[in-house]
DNA sequence: AAATATTTGTCCGTATGTATT
DNA sequence: TAATACATACGGACAAATATT
């Protein structure tokens, strides 16, 4: 069996090999093979190991220091750049700053873009509306000491939450947001997790390598009487975050 | 701006062209952008729309033809195979089979491999037991209607649960191996959810595409007196389920 | 302090795969 | 189908920085 078998790569996937070993470099991080800010065995020794020349090997480290996982010093070494996930908090009172208030000093909320449409038939049926009815769209994004770490995109009922847009671009917060709104308290009734790579949008605006995965948590948040008030789909990057199911 | 910066088509990151677009029209089919078995746009629309040739989008429903994700019709069009995604419920009593009854006829585990080993630091964390205790790893895959569905290690205490995985092989559920071993009832006791890319044995275990994704599930259940008795790693496959979390 | 080994960084060239025209 | 351009992958040689003896 060759090595190339044994490891895994192929060339026949559409994937560069430099990139099957960048990510199977990254996974190992992960899995905590290198140990906290381990070191990485030299550039032979893995070539040796996934059956490839040395030079495909530095094209996977290049991409890996370009992302800011490696960091690679002549003469030394390469070496993990240790940053631990974000644990986000899924409950039924599920608010984003407070959920990471011990694991990130700086927090903060971006309104992106809103504008005003027609309820498509899976945001009406969770907003309680008729299809069609007119709905408030807002793009936002989050950011943890400055790395982006989720870009939201919620719908409102228009007739009950105009002008809530302006409102969440002046607090930088969905909770205050609301506040203005009327609404005291809210809680999440359901919250279905996906995963899938990152669409050209959501790259940019993640700041992720090309093939970056996100976790897709799709959410509807009621009030005390339990009418809907924001159906919601939240792209987390997936190498910065894990989700936190509390039962 | 050109067609390629604005579609998000690059030619430096180590994914060929058609691959891309084969990974964008997959996930333009799961959001449901060509509706219900639904036909795709000719190869020329699809070109033009993703700034490419042609043969380039040729290449990428060959591709998705091959994965059986679309089915490609001389002189009428390219359609879409449609199958939905399972929704796999996570609460406090979670069950692999009664959760999934209602969404497919056959569910079935199957006992792949089992062994003893010392528990590692995050295996004797969550057990509750001494740094490399004796414990019993065994890994499991599940089935629905045929098609892999979830790969999971769990690990047991085995001083307590001595020969669960003859029992697991047995009945086929984790639920009456339990039953075996005195324990009639129990309850997920915390669940952490990630996403990365399947490494290679778990793309040969689910039967999926290289550069897959899976849908991580690191959870803790523990009996009706609340003493931990599995700690387990699940990795379902991110194109054929979503996870529901119960609030 | 000096010589040697180890490890990353850069340059050359060649063959093959990918994408466009 | 063919011609062309670029990206990927391989192989070798050597330079530069660091570690070891």
């Amino acid at each position: 069996m060759s090595a190339k078998a044994a490891t895994g790569m192929d060339r026949r996937t559409g994937v560069a090999l430099w990139r099957q070993i960048a990510d199977q470099i990254r996974q190992g991080i992960g899995a905590g093979h290198f140990g906290e800010g381990g070191r990485l065995p030299p550039e032979t020794a893995l070539a040796e190991r996934f059956g490839v020349n040395r030079h495909t090997v530095r094209g996977a480290i290049a991409a890996l220091v370009q992302e800011g996982v490696l960091r690679a010093e002549q003469g030394r070494g390469t070496f993990v750049e240790k940053r631990k996930r974000l644990s986000y908090p899924i409950a039924r009172r599920t608010r984003f700053s407070e959920g990471l208030r011990d694991q990130a000093q700086e927090r903060r909320g971006h309104l992106l873009d809103h504008a005003h449409e027609a309820a498509e038939p899976r945001v009406a049926a969770a907003l309680g509306l008729d299809a069609d009815a007119p709905v408030l769209r807002v793009e936002t994004m989050s950011e943890a000491d400055g790395r982006p770490v989720s870009r939201a995109t919620s719908w409102f009922d228009a007739a009950r939450f105009e002008g809530i847009a302006e409102a969440i671009a002046e607090t930088g917060s969905v909770t205050l947001a609301y506040r203005r709104h009327g609404v005291e308290d809210y809680f999440r009734q359901s919250t279905i997790v996906s995963a899938r790579h990152a669409d050209a949008v959501d790259l940019a605006a993640l700041r992720l390598a090309p093939g970056a995965i996100v976790l897709v948590a799709v959410a509807v948040n009621v009030d005390t009487e339990g009418r809907p008030i924001q159906f919601s789909e939240t792209r987390f990057a997936a190498d910065r975050v894990e989700l936190a199911v509390a039962e």
